[in-house]
DNA sequence: CCCTGTTAGCGTCGAGCGGACGAGAAGGAG
DNA sequence: CTCCTTCTCGTCCGCTCGACGCTAACAGGG
């Protein structure tokens, strides 16, 4: 709640709550990771009313005092444990359809998250159950609210933003291979890639990968080793990433 | 407000307003615009408190049953009394600092319009005047709220949307010559383009541009009357029409 | 040791796109 | 007519990307 100015508070005292109808305001969370080389995202199972036994995204109320990044930060650490430093988060959108709550009138803001191969978390209050869902097998008809919505925006928006910004590299440990960016890309876009068009695009653009100088262990299936690279400082592609075949 | 399950009653009976926290939701406009070859915003100067005084972008609290799109365009109508039709129309995001609004909580859901040149619209209510505004003439620090906030974000989207969509032609009338374009996108990003290279562009990306077959009167500074097209149907731009020298 | 299977990384070729620019087409003003 | 304007098409060249060959560097089996 913003300070209140000296001189307003008369007019504030003559406030008329019909101006201001009051609505209820949430965050939801569209938490995605690639794990077994899936593109999962995180959803619970509802233990409470409204859309008990449905499943969800994770989410909660906004406090009074506090700012919605807060909010969605707050809950991204109390669902998974991952700090907001190892997760890449941004605002997905404002969702408030009268109807989307049955309670009352409800705005929702949702929050985009790409976070790197978790273990899977620990059941929240009010979830039954948590889990990773690979985005390709949610049972859209069993998503509470306007979930499905929700989360078709979220998938679009990381497959979109793939494509123009470096943030795949958000999905992976903090060092990590051009094979396991690869991985990253196929996994979200569902599409296979030629591993040597895209090391030398990767490794071609300024900015994208800086080198470690050391190499990864050898992976299970053999082959060379690969170099380890860590994030570089671009926040934007030039030229894009392209999906194929569009 | 959704309905009221059975069975919920006794539930929602038990509702503690402490839980849920009640905000005032609004919708403010970054209208946008293409006038006299200047990249324009819609802006108000405000006649009532708080932030008397100050310009801000049009907005206004949403309906308790007005789905929040809904809010936006009858704020766009009541504003410019453009249809929805007639302009592009997308949701921004929210804002939500708790010190946004002196007042009390408030949410703020910003939406992103495309306008074709229109006259000045007249003041409406709460409002001492309203004008069109080239962006880089914009007085940051007498804007209200975080208005410079929004108004930033809303201006980067739309360079942006420029690049991969053929939303500029929304800044134009129906019918539209390749250089009336070409004059958008050099307003909108503050660039010169080659107009040769810009046609091909154009013209060689399908969907972009449809032809009525025939031409536009000549304009005032003389020259081969250009030919005159419509929107096509194309989404998205493929590939994308790239900012130069980045 | 050699041989094989694996992945990593480099090189090459050709199609296509985009920036720089030339030149003709089609109008008006004088 | 000349001169100016803008519109439209065409050429050249460099860059990027898809397709794909080839070598480098590991592990394991004989």
């Amino acid at each position: 709640m913003g300070r209140v100015r000296k001189g307003e508070r008369e007019w504030l005292a003559a406030y008329d709550p019909r101006a201001f109808p009051p609505f209820a305001v949430t965050v939801d969370m569209v938490l995605l990771t690639v794990t077994e080389g899936r593109f999962s995202v995180l959803l619970v199972e509802r233990d409470t009313h409204p859309f008990r036994g449905f499943i969800a995204l994770p989410g909660g109320f906004v406090q009074p005092d506090e700012d919605l990044d807060a909010a969605a930060v707050r809950r991204l650490e109390l669902e998974t444990g991952v700090r907001r430093s190892a997760a890449y988060v941004e605002q997905l959108g404002a969702f408030g359809a009268p109807s989307r709550d049955p309670r009352m009138r409800v705005v929702s803001v949702a929050y985009l998250v790409f976070a790197p191969d978790l273990p899977a978390p620990r059941p929240g209050a009010g979830a039954r159950s948590v889990a990773w869902v690979p985005v390709d097998t949610v049972q859209r008809d069993r998503l509470a609210f306007d979930h499905a919505h929700v989360l078709a925006a979220g998938v679009e928006r990381a497959r979109a933003k793939l494509e123009y910004t470096p943030l795949a590299a958000a999905f992976c440990d903090e060092e990590l291979t051009v094979a396991d960016l690869r991985r990253v890309y196929e996994a979200v876009w569902g599409v296979a890639l030629d591993p040597r068009n895209f090391h030398r695009k990767v490794t071609g653009t300024p900015g994208f990968l800086d080198p470690v100088g050391r190499p990864a262990p050898v992976g299970p299936e053999g082959g060379r080793p690969a170099a380890l690279y860590r994030r570089g400082r671009a926040t934007q592609l030039h030229p894009a990433m392209l999906r194929p075949s569009r």
